[in-house]
DNA sequence: TACAACAAACCGACCAGTCGGTATAAATTC
DNA sequence: GAATTTATACCGACTGGTCGGTTTGTTGTA
């Protein structure tokens, strides 16, 4: 356990290094030396684990799921009977979340996607991976908040789950650009405020069109 | 005129070169030399021009803002005399502009911050500047409709406004993960609906709270 | 002794930025 | 109004340093 623990520790020390220096200058700003400096590792380990700075790109990446994977699967806003309150509890989790520094709550997916899609398709689908994973998850208490009420819409659970993680990425690049977390706050409960609408104004709404 | 033109050429041709390539590679990724080689100048001319890489940067935000200012400004939703339907008028417009190629349709300044909003501050500001004052256009028209329409809520106009933007941004994002502009039209079609159930649904929802 | 896990010197390509120079034309001088 | 100065736009070779990646060697351990 200990062994193990300290076998891979070069590995896991470059990649939670990735996650906040690749959130703080983004992709390709970010050199393996940098990597290794914050890690505490040379170069050589760096190469022994990963084959490339892409192919690290790639491993962060998934290495983002599981500890996002992790942190949501522990969040509080499970315990909740009705599926809709689990929805807007999982969106309040969201909004308490954005406390401290801006790399410690924004998207290491939706920053390094913004840098890579055309040009490092593998990294690309690692953090399309990540952000359609994340969104599967909110799908299914949005699909059965649907039943539960009994709405049928013109827009589907997996639509307006994936509406979600537009939201919040957008948010976080107002967060960037204003050097704070209000704005995205204030998006995060707009949002909120579309989906209780969304369950609780009388179905019909054709004049949308 | 034609005199005139000429003398400003190299200057635009880099303008333009920067929001096409930082638009598809980012701004870290996007070399000095890539920039002179699309714009077809030499590195003299780029550094007689802009004294440093983040200076440019900044002007192609500058630039980016006056471009989509004047696209813009020449849409025909203004005419609309209501002007919820200028708001709704003009999601319908970005919806519509999603066309062509991912660099083509996405935001220059929501791409630059992500990567340079703790490293390069001056080039935060801009691209802050450009994604605030946008959003102020759009803030007048919710702001009539709003008194037009008698709202009394618990949200500003201004907040809604950087909540399109927020929308608009994210849905980039996943315009990228994905390829393509589909869930990007889903996201703006969500932001549509949600407006509109703000606009005509009676009144009061505290149990939002 | 064999192999994974490192360490560190090293490499060529590429990076942002510099510098001495040229071309052109407007402004100034005589 | 011809000659000269000044300003602007532009050119492209060059520089010091950084980049991703390689190579060679050492250490710990089973």
């Amino acid at each position: 356990m200990v062994k193990a623990a300290k076998k891979i520790s070069a590995r896991i020390k470059i990649l939670d290094a990735a996650l906040s220096v690749i959130r703080t200058q983004g992709y390709a700003a970010t050199s393996v030396d940098d990597l290794c400096f914050v890690a505490a590792v040379t170069k050589g380990a760096f190469f022994h684990h990963f084959k490339s700075k892409e192919d690290l790109a790639v491993a962060a990446a998934q290495h983002w799921s599981e500890l996002t994977g992790g942190l949501f699967a522990a969040a509080p806003y499970h315990s909740h009977a009705d599926p809709l309150d689990r929805v807007l509890g999982y969106l309040d989790f969201r909004a308490a979340i954005l406390q401290g520094a801006l790399p410690a709550f924004t998207c290491l997916a939706g920053t390094m996607v913004q840098e890579t899609y055309d040009s490092h398709p593998a990294i690309r689908d690692a953090c399309a991976l990540s952000i359609t994973g994340h969104a599967a998850k909110i799908e299914t208490d949005i699909a059965e908040a649907m039943e539960h009420y009994g709405i049928v819409a013109d827009w589907s659970a997996a639509s307006l789950a994936l509406h979600t993680q537009a939201v919040l990425q957008g948010a976080f690049i107002l967060a960037k650009a204003t050097g704070g977390p209000e704005l995205a706050a204030q998006s995060i409960q707009h949002l909120r405020r579309y989906i209780v609408l969304l369950f609780t104004t009388p179905s019909k709404l054709e004049e949308i069109s």
